[in-house]
Parts: structure tokens; C-alpha cells; sequence
DNA sequence: AGTGTTTACGGCGACCGTAAATATG
DNA sequence: CATATTTACGGTCGCCGTAAACACT
């Protein structure tokens, strides 16, 4: 599991289609649907129901969608806590 | 930044020095040393002091460390949550 | 029809390992 | 002195893009 799949599985549950989910992403639509089978794989479980509507969570992807978020969520909370802390001006790419 | 670099990091700052952390990760050292660097400089901000007794963690490392046992915990509670949901015996490595 | 899925292929980049030399404190 | 860091090299693996065929509802 990587965070590019969990960001990937979070834009197809928001987006609903794979499609939309790939344009958000700028990538194409293989690999997208590659990742998120990967990822289901390695779960040992379906985290979507295919329909010719576009992507539906399971139960089970509900769950893991509250993860994801909190996941990513955290990911951004450890960026900031360390951004906070810089010395000011260190880096001249934020003082111009 | 990924998962990897988080679990790198967080095996650093609990062993308390490269090598050990190298040796309980299962990897070389110069590997090791590389993707520390990597997540320091993409974050901006050193995350350890080096001194020759090992590697001691910098306010700014503590308070990343915090956020990255949280990710590490929430990716098992993530694996966990669907685990559980899975269909009984669906999975023929489990029933043996 | 419209969506997702899969295959095949190729290319690019990431990561690792080894080995050795170089800081740092 | 013990530790970390860096360099250089090479090999392997992962991920992506394209294009096309296929499957499902």
C-alpha cells in the first residue's frame, strides 16, 4: 500500500467514475484501474461495486475511506508541523 | 514523501542510530541515509541532530515523529477494517 | 451505449546494493 | 574513533503512457 493508492482510491470514491477520478489525477485510465486493483488485491477484498453508472463503495470501502482520509489528513498535519517550525527566511525559494 | 520514508524515519528515531535502524529494516546504510535526506530536504527542515553517539531528534523531529506513528497506525487500521469484513474462507490462503 | 477492465509493449524514474572515500564531533 | 554522509556504479523493479481488445450492465 502506498499513499498514491490511497489518494487515487479517495478521488474515485469522490469522483464517482474512474474517468473523472483519472482527468483529476492527470493520469490515464490503465493505471488508475491498475492501482485500485492492486490495492483491492492486497486487501484481500472488493472495495467498489462496478456498475455502468461508475464506482459504488462497498461497505468495506466506506470503512477504508474514513482511514484514507484520516491517513492523508495526517500526512498533511506532519508537513505542516515541521513548515511551522522552519527558521524564518532559511529557504530563499519563501523569502522572494 | 511515502510510506517507506515514514517508516525509515520512525525507525531512526527509535533505534537511535543509522546502522541499527539500517540493520532492523533490512537494508543498507547508504539507502537509508539517502531517503532521510530526501524526506529532510523535502520538508524543508533537518529532522536530527548528528552527533558521533547516533542520531538525536531535533523539536521539529519530535513533533513529526507524533504524526507519523499516527499514519503508520492508521494504515494497520485501515488493512484491519477491511480485513474483518472479508468473506469467510474467500481467501484460499487463509483456509489452510 | 457507456462504463470499467485487461493485455501488450516500451520508456522513464525510483530504489536498492556494493564499494570506497569523505566529513563530523 | 565511531558514527554519519557522500559518491559512483549498476541492476532491478515499479509505475506510467499508448493502443487496442474485451467485459459487463
Amino acid at each position: 500500500m502506498s499513499l498514491s493508492q490511497i489518494q487515487y482510491f479517495v478521488a474515485i470514491a469522490e469522483e464517482g467514475t474512474v474517468g473523472k477520478a483519472a482527468a483529476r489525477l492527470a493520469i490515464s485510465q490503465p493505471p488508475l484501474t491498475r492501482q485500485l486493483r492492486l490495492l483491492e488485491e492486497e486487501l484481500g477484498t472488493a472495495l467498489f461495486a462496478r456498475g455502468p453508472k461508475g464506482m459504488a463503495l462497498l461497505p468495506a470501502g466506506e470503512r477504508f475511506l474514513v482511514h484514507a482520509l484520516r491517513i492523508l489528513a495526517e500526512v498533511n498535519a506532519a508537513r505542516r508541523t515541521v513548515f511551522c517550525s522552519r527558521e524564518p527566511s532559511a529557504d530563499p525559494l519563501l523569502s522572494s
